[in-house]
DNA sequence: AAAGTATGTAACCTATCGGTAACAAGCAAG
DNA sequence: CTTGCTTGTTACCGATAGGTTACATACTTT
């Protein structure tokens, strides 16, 4: 660093979370990881961050990681529809971002605040959306959960998984033909459920 | 080490690996971890098995890893409750076994030939399952391949997360009243497919 | 211009990691 | 008994982790 600018180093250091975050995980967020990928003398991380987990904190606020697309049920014809739609942009996003899947596989090992905090903002977010499923269907709130959480559960295994592993129950996770055999199943599922 | 007894010496470094995975799970085991954790040291780790590898792998050969339960689907009245059987049998194991959802944990950073053994193994004692199912209940093999990955999928992502997470979706994934609704709900599903 | 403060780097500390070399003690075969 | 092999421990090595101290350089304020 030549130029003394606090707010691009802080950018720096924040981008280099992110790279290495989407590369290998939150796992090998380290100071001396941050400090070369950033350029930056690691004293700068605690001196303007205080330690990695308010680092990571702070990436993650900064990063929106919790699900806060909004689905106004109105506007679909019916809840069948309607949680078709909100399974498959589930899919989307998980497939899309590196970044959201390695959040996911770090909560499988982790437990702090900032993950605590992104834990309930997720679950008041879903359980809006499953009681206005709920509601409008006429089905228990309780089956509805059920089936919710069997989706983006396995969603969440299968986008996780698939990094590592081509395959499972010979359905091609990395690929797109593969993900689309399971949105058959899925949408084939709420046939039948929401008849 | 006072007596010299190289089985016995080998049984302990094994035992102690069993510890460290069910409590810390497969990424804290090391050689310095399991020299400590067995009373022995290091040194006889390399020279009685090789490497760390090569110990996990010969781990997870003693402890028969792969999904190994005999499933003789002639001996269910149909289909739907052999189905059933199933996964309630697969969820009870990985519900009962922290050393397994450890397995599945580790499965998610990782890959290496021991991995790859094992799921191919379970690759195909899963495909003959869901071949035997789609046969007798004329159902798609793709449909009866997806359902069973959601299940699956869910089932063992919310395993692996209870350690870490006591609610998601509102169900308790810690408590066995959770896992008495999730399983409700699979059972709901399975009626309403399987007509 | 001088003093004080914010920004930066280099060097060092301790702990721990995987891995090895050197050596001690027991046992078995000649 | 002695030679040789197996089993074991101690002590060390280099690399890397998190974390801190000491110091240099720039900008601001008076």
């Amino acid at each position: 660093m030549t130029t003394k600018d606090r707010n691009q180093t802080e950018r720096r250091i924040l981008d280099a979370v992110g790279t290495i975050v989407e590369t290998e995980g939150f796992e090998a967020v380290g100071v001396n990881a941050v400090a070369s990928a950033s350029g930056v003398s690691k004293v700068l991380i605690y001196r303007y961050f205080g330690s990695i987990e308010q680092l990571l904190a702070k990436y993650l606020e900064d990063n929106d990681f919790w699900l806060n697309t909004e689905f106004p049920i109105q506007q679909y014809n019916n809840v069948k529809e309607f949680s078709k739609a909100v399974f498959r942009s589930y899919i989307d996003m998980l497939r899309k971002s590196p970044a959201l899947r390695k959040l996911y596989r770090w909560e499988l090992t982790t437990d702090n605040p900032a993950i605590a905090g992104l834990r309930e903002r997720r679950e008041r977010t879903a359980m809006d959306i499953i009681n206005a499923v709920s509601r409008q269907s006429g089905q228990d709130i309780d089956q509805v959960a059920g089936i919710s959480t069997l989706i983006t559960g396995s969603v969440s295994y299968l986008c996780i998984l698939a990094e590592n592993c081509a395959v499972y129950n010979s359905l091609e996770i990395n690929s797109d033909s593969g993900w689309e055999k399971l949105l058959k199943t899925i949408d084939f599922m709420f046939d039948k459920i929401f008849d």
